[in-house]
DNA sequence: TTGAAAATATTGAATATTCAAGAATTGAAG
DNA sequence: CTTCAATTCTTGAATATTCAATATTTTCAA
């Protein structure tokens, strides 16, 4: 399996890669309706659970690293999507919490990637989701 | 499935993010060795049959986009690990191939490429890894 | 045959990401 | 208690990516 000489069309990671991209484009050209990069739909609907979580924690959950998330929560901010609210337990800790405003907006988001989601299950099947969802869901464990 | 107030774990979009990042950082990892970003990897994979391949199909295959690819060719060149030739039937078009060093190199990274889905294959196992190979390969396919 | 439209690749400016360093706070050992 | 290491977040410079425009060549219709 997976010899020196197969095809890059062959390897895990690549066809990872390839699939990601694919239904990432898909999700942004759908989430481009609001004018909102997919990184955006993922840090409000984090926060859509209407609790403070930290830098840390929300760099992890939405997949970015740091200063990226540092800088596109400015954004945020300034759009009044999000705002910060020091830690009181931890002061060197932020934590972010989501607005009005971007109450609205994730709702919109969420309508526009349930679509998508929809529009897969019809082309793909119902039965080959869940069970791509759910290896995909037991290779994240395994790598930990 | 995938209901407005799932939460985004339970997303298909997501979960495919979460399985390529970690799966493209244990690659990077291991590249690092050869100090080599896993995008090289794939170029001089796909440049290793030998033939000359023009840029748009390069970009295609290893699915970066035009000008990102052209500025990472002209590193490669620089590093004499591949060399661009005008197509003689289609001068509008730049062939790409590669050299020797680089046909060298290619076969580390494969080595250390295979090494890794040994890896991903004794924690994952056999079975898993070739039906969630199936099921990407099938996906891919539906999104055309 | 000519001229307009399409295809291919590159360039430069604008934008985004990353790396390394810094500032603030907490934890914990002596 | 004090001090030094660890944690958390942000900043600024270096690097990489993307968008829009350009140059070149081909295609094809009139």
């Amino acid at each position: 399996m997976a010899k020196p000489n197969a095809p890059i069309t062959e390897h895990l990671a690549y066809l990872l890669a390839q699939a990601n991209r694919e239904i990432n484009r898909q999700l942004e050209l759908r989430l481009s309706k609001e004018g909102v990069p997919v990184e955006q739909w993922r840090i409000l609907k984090v926060l859509s659970d209407g609790n403070g979580h930290s830098m840390g924690e929300l760099a992890d959950a939405v997949l970015l690293n740091h200063p990226t998330l540092t800088k596109m929560i400015d954004r945020m901010v300034s759009d009044t999507l999000v705002y910060r609210v020091q830690d009181p337990n931890d002061r060197r800790k932020v934590l972010m919490f989501i607005s009005d405003r971007g109450k609205v907006l994730s709702k919109k988001l969420n309508t526009l990637a349930v679509d998508q989601e929809e529009h897969i299950l019809e082309s793909y099947g119902n039965k080959s989701t869940s069970e791509l969802k759910r290896l995909l869901e037991s290779l994240i464990d395994s790598s930990n």
